[in-house]
DNA sequence: CTGAAAGCGCTAACAA
DNA sequence: TTGTTAGCGCTTTCAG
């Protein structure tokens, strides 16, 4: 490897101090024009690059973000990773992944190390990791600036970036009562993660506003898996009086409905319509294709790594930060009641 | 947060020199075990943590590992991230994520930034990339440590892991020729994408071995995307003398396929056997289930991840480095041909 | 607007 | 087996 140019050869080549070139590599004020463009030439004849090791360690900040995640689903996780990342690199930063068990008992230690360490300077919490307690407690407590994407508690602790995924589950009830149908089932999320049961209010929410009773042996307790959404189905089948639409909290319990259906011989959508939540991609590979809800995933991620940063650099962001809405994407799932 | 102790602090409470609280801290030797257990009980007490960024200053290496990709499959990624989280975390080592694009013209210059700046010891290439010849030369010419995941070309210039994915090609089509299919379709997959298309050799060589001829119209060239296998099968669907059985280089291609037959009311598998490779979630949450290749994608990764920590320990690694096995899985998407 | 000096907290090289 | 002395390459502080 060439021998790497440091700050002091810059400062020499310039015929200036290294603190001035410090003082144009981070874009600070108080340099005069042409002394700015003579340190820019002498970086760039020296092809100069920053140690990051050195800045942090002098500047006591890594510029690197943590991303904690205990999700299972894959598009998910590459999506929030896809709008950090654009946000991180435009700022400088990069960023560094951290699955965890959202159950362990280290978790809150096992976080705060990574900020402990140095290795981080702040951290991106995603569901259903945003409404555990006693970590939201632990970063508070230490004074590691971090943001929540999707939290339902706790809201004042820190920025967080929230879509309106209730309501979202409001108005896609409300098109399958459109529809015509009366007996809709519905699959709530895992309860641990708040994000997802929470849809289950945009549903009571429909009912209720439609002047439909409610009845419980409709809805089925998911755990926002394919499998346990194909359970949830072949109970929700099973009913005497069986659901004409099933609403499934995620689009891997809704796969699993169909796939459950398809087993049964059901044909979709006319016999039976189906309609999901995230727009994972098995909800345009699978057939029928699914009608689901796209939240702004790559968006929110972006917009959580920037209040991230804008935290870091010490600004007061307001809060409640960012609220992003969904998109209903209607497709042959759903299907008119059949009289 | 609480002021942090330094290594000084644990020196002083420990009566030692810094120097061996450092090897302490480092498991190096020439420690007795009495002046160990005393460093290790100060350490105890301050919650003594090392920093980082001191660490890689003075090392001059920064203790995690870059992982670059340019992939469109998500589980794929995640898949990858995981195994080399397992075994970075069993070191020590944190992972950098870098996704990138394999045709950008300024891919060699980003990636060789994050080795100048110190932010990467070494780095991990997935395919595409472990085939873009001029980032690999840039990075054996740099002197940057990194390891490949399924190569196809200039295996020498590093360690590598792969899979028989070839040989699984071949076993899957000769599985399909023992059902009695005869005209088999193939879906080739994306040119740039070396290590899927290479699928297309063990196609061939099971045709060969089975004294079959190979007609070139049952071959389709796919660009592993979901919409192009359902392009792909649209066309060899509408052949004269359609194929019994289509083989796609990749599950989202075979999923395109499987929705391409349900539109034209093709009963599956029994009018039409489908095979696909990766077993991606959407193989067993399309209907019906999909007959693919599993690859040891976290477990490849995690040995990738492996070699690399052994090579940058100057540990000299012996190629082929490593050579993991497909197991196919057969589903409801294969059937015996109909007469 | 610019610069000199003093570390950041650790490891490396060498002594003892 | 242990300790001492120098830095690593930057940013910070404070002086000009």
């Amino acid at each position: 490897m060439v021998a790497k140019a440091t700050i002091d050869d810059v400062a020499a080549l310039a015929g200036v101090s290294m603190k001035t070139v410090s003082r144009v590599v981070n874009n600070e004020p108080n340099v005069r024009a042409a002394t700015r463009e003579k340190v820019a030439a002498a970086i760039a004849a020296l092809d100069y690059r920053p140690s990051q090791s050195a800045r942090s360690l002098a500047a006591n900040r890594s510029y690197v973000l943590g991303l904690l995640y205990d999700n299972p689903s894959a598009s998910y996780v590459i999506d929030v990773q896809a709008g950090a990342l654009a946000t991180c690199r435009r700022a400088g930063y990069d960023l560094l992944i951290h699955p965890c068990k959202h159950d362990s008992e280290e978790l809150t230690q096992e976080v705060l190390l990574l900020a402990r360490q140095s290795r981080v300077d702040g951290l991106i919490l995603t569901p259903p990791l945003s409404d555990i307690a006693e970590l939201v407690q632990g970063l508070v407590e230490a004074q590691v600036p971090f943001v929540r994407l999707s939290p339902t508690e706790n809201k004042a602790a820190c920025p967080y970036v929230q879509t309106n995924d209730q309501e979202a589950a409001y108005d896609m009830t409300c098109k399958l009562l459109e529809l015509g149908h009366t007996r809709i089932g519905f699959i709530a999320g895992h309860p641990d993660h708040k994000a997802v049961t929470e849809r289950y209010l945009g549903y009571l929410a429909a009912l209720k506003e439609n002047d439909l009773r409610y009845d419980r042996t409709l809805v089925e307790q998911g755990y926002n898996s394919f499998d346990s959404g194909r359970e949830c189905a072949a109970r929700l089948l099973d009913l005497p009086d069986a659901p004409t639409a099933i609403f499934a909290s995620n689009d891997d319990m809704a796969a699993g409905v169909i796939i459950e259906a398809h087993h049964r011989g059901i044909a979709m959508p006319v016999e039976l319509s189906v309609a999901g939540f995230d727009d994972t991609p098995v909800a345009h590979q699978i057939f029928p294709s699914l009608t689901t809800v796209r939240q702004p995933i790559v968006e929110m991620a972006g917009k959580a790594a920037e209040l991230l940063i804008k935290l870091l650099k010490g600004k007061s962001v307001q809060m409640p930060a960012a609220i992003m809405s969904c998109r209903i994407l209607e497709r042959e799932s759903t299907h008119q009641v059949q009289p």
